[in-house]
Parts: C-alpha cells; sequence; structure tokens
DNA sequence: CGCCAGTACTGTACCGTCCAGTTCCGATCG
DNA sequence: CGATCGGAACTGGACGGTACAGTACTGGCG
C-alpha cells in the first residue's frame, strides 16, 4: 500500500496474489473460494499462483499470518493511551473506543469469521490467530493496568484478570452480535455508549 | 432421542435424516457437507432426503432451527437458579457454572462456529439465533436481575446491561478460546476458577 | 398399489498439471 | 551508454481426474 513500488515483479506478483487470496477467501470461504478465481482477481496466471504457493491451504495460512501483524498497531495503541494516563476515567473510555473502532471494522470481523470457520481444519491458524492476536492483546493490557495499579489509579490484585473482564464487558455483545448478523453495524453513538458502560462498570470493580 | 418411537414413519424417516444432516454439517461444514453422505448416515435413500426437503439449503436452516429450541432448557435453568436466590454471590456462582457447562459443550460450540461461518450466506438463519437464542438468555437473566434488585440484592440502574457485563465477564475468554483452538477443553477446575472471577467481580459493580 | 433403497446418470465446478508462446530483467558486449 | 542476449518468470488455455447436487429408473417390500 505504501511505496513498495521498487519490490521486484516477482515480489510484486507475489503480492498481488496474496491480496486477491485475501479477498476471494474472506468473500467464499475456504472451500467456496476457487483457485481460478484468486489468479483471475490477482490478473495472474493460475501457474503463477501454484508457483509461489504449492497448495490451496499453503495459500490460506499465507494470507492469514501474513494478515497477522496487523495486531500490534493495536498493542501499540494500548500502551501509547493507557500509560500516559492521569484520569483512568477518561482514558480508559478513549481506549474502549478505539478497541471497538478497530475490532467492529467489517473486514476484521469477516477475517475473524474465517478462522473460526476454519479452526477444524486449520488447528495451527486458529492457535496462532488466538495465542499471538488475542492474547497479547490481553497481556499487554494486562502489564498497563499493573502499572496504572502501581501508581494508585486502580486497585486489583491479579491484572490480567481485569484485564479479561474488561475486553469482556466492552466487546462480548457487540462482536457476538456482529458475528451472527452478518451485514449489520453500529452507529458511533452506540459505540459511545458501550464503551462508557463498561468502563463505568469496571471502574465500580476495579477502580 | 427419548421414547419417539410411535411418530409415524415419515416423521421417523424425517428425523433420522435431521440428525444425520446435522452431525454431517456439524463435522465438514455446509459448503464441504455432501447429500450423499447424509443420505448414507440417515440409512435412507436421496430420492428420500429430497422428498422430505427440496434443497441442501433447505435442510441446513431446518437443521439449525430444529436445533435452536434447546436453549429453552438454558433459560429455564435460569430462572429456577436465581429467583429461588438468597444468597447472590453462591447462586450467581451455581448460574455461572451452569452456563460454563452449558456453552463450552463441544457440539454447541461447532454449531456455534457452523451458523457464525455461514452467517453470510444464510442471514437469517444468524440473525434467528442471535434473536432467539442470544438475546433471549439475556433478557431472562436480566429480568431475574431485576427481581433480585428489587429484593435488595443487587444494585443496578439497568439489569440488561448487568445481564450483558456480567456474560461478558464470564464468558468472553473462554468462547474465544474454544473457537480460535479447535479441540481444546477446560478441566473442571479451570471453570469453577472462571465462574469465581466473574461472580467477584460482578458483584463488586453490581452488589 | 405405493413407498423406498440402491444405483446409475447428467451437468457442473474445481484442483492441480502441462504446454507453447510471450514478456520482463539483468548482465554482457560493442 | 545503449544494443543485445539468455534465462527466468509469466500468460492463456486446455486437460485429467474427482467430487458433488439433483434427477431418473429399476427392483423389492409391505
Amino acid at each position: 500500500m505504501t511505496a513498495d513500488v521498487e519490490e521486484g515483479r516477482t515480489a510484486r506478483k507475489r503480492r498481488q496474489i496474496l491480496d486477491a487470496a485475501r479477498a476471494v477467501f474472506l468473500r467464499n470461504g475456504y472451500v467456496g473460494a476457487s483457485m481460478d478465481e484468486v489468479a483471475a482477481l490477482a490478473a495472474v496466471s493460475k501457474q503463477t499462483v501454484y508457483k509461489h504457493f504449492t497448495d490451496k491451504e499453503q495459500l490460506f495460512t499465507d494470507v492469514i499470518t501474513a494478515t497477522a501483524g496487523e495486531f500490534d498497531d493495536l498493542t501499540r495503541a494500548i500502551a501509547a493511551t493507557l500509560d500516559a494516563a492521569d484520569d483512568p476515567a477518561k482514558d480508559l473510555g478513549r481506549l474502549a473506543r478505539t478497541f471497538l473502532g478497530a475490532l467492529l471494522r467489517p473486514d476484521v470481523l469477516r477475517l475473524r469469521r474465517l478462522i473460526i470457520a476454519e479452526a477444524d481444519r486449520f488447528p495451527d491458524v486458529g492457535r496462532t490467530w488466538y495465542e499471538e492476536g488475542f492474547q497479547s492483546v490481553l497481556d499487554t493490557l494486562a502489564s498497563c493496568f499493573a502499572r496504572l495499579a502501581g501508581r494508585g489509579l486502580l486497585r486489583l490484585d491479579d491484572p490480567r484478570l481485569a484485564a479479561e473482564h474488561f475486553m469482556g464487558m466492552l466487546l462480548w455483545i457487540p462482536v457476538n452480535r456482529l458475528m451472527f448478523c452478518g451485514g449489520g453495524s453500529y452507529a458511533e453513538a452506540e459505540l459511545d455508549r458501550l464503551a462508557e458502560a463498561a468502563v463505568a462498570a469496571f471502574l465500580r470493580a476495579y477502580g
């Protein structure tokens, strides 16, 4: 997406294929996606697809792992927001809004659905996603909570547990609603309300 | 499953097909399931399958909606446990354990994965499941919370919000872990710990 | 006679391979 | 510095083999 114009023909084709495959897999699922469609959308011959990726399976796993790195932005946002916090209510609210905005995006939800759907066929993909994405966000949040507790701004024994409860109160409802009701979305005002309510309850339990 | 031996041969065949289809869909997903496999597992000819269900699509939606009624047991368990409550900490703990035991069963999780995976192809199925299953459990829990608040055993303005937060703290972590890590499971002691921690935090926020 | 199992059949879709011809890239040479 | 060249990468299409949805037909059982 950036100035990767200079990356060589081979790398460019590979990137095209990965992007097209991501779109096709997200739209049709693993079984429903056809390699012909991937090749067509990538504007590439099928031979080239099979030169870069031996299998449909390997193409799938490479697509997911290539997309997994995007969680790093989220963890950085956590640390940046909370470590500079002085008013926990306000800064937790901002963090909660950041989470909702990042995790309820349609493409993120479709990726989530895809990984969940194929968790049986690709156990490694699912486990990696859980450990590298889900858990690492929790770890980061927990260590920030621990620092806030050290500064007397939160009151908690088990920062990891507090992080789990924070995420649960914030995300359980909207994530489930959007997972089951495919094309839905939330208005900004509703997201504000969700974030505010979760933070208020969290501060009653852990403030 | 019970003593439905006398239900007519047509209805019996239909039941056989539905049960077999549920197993096949749960194991292979919608696209991966084959009608031949369903017929074979039901010990029925393919012609009979198509006599009862016009389509693969219709068979799928009928399978899901036929399974959806099982949530009623859960809602009854909520009301029975909480409306007789005198010690909220203890009874909420029992309820939390009931939820975990019911929702983390492997077949329930596979059904959940299946519906989520096909939420794009079958939007009605996903929405129905969310409204009839998910929301009705929340509604029941919320009205029980309201009664508890009326008796002075809980302190809350918005019972629905409290129910959402209760479920979120309890279920977010284990459900997600098992959705992403296909074949995992929890030991009983871990479930006890999860339930206890969620109830303790909930009572700090809403006690 | 009516219903159903078993099976064969049609049409389609797709994975992965193969081949013949073309384009791109980097290096070498005039 | 620009023309040339060899090889790698790519295209486009065709093909074998397989799997599956849905239909049709035949024989057997109550």
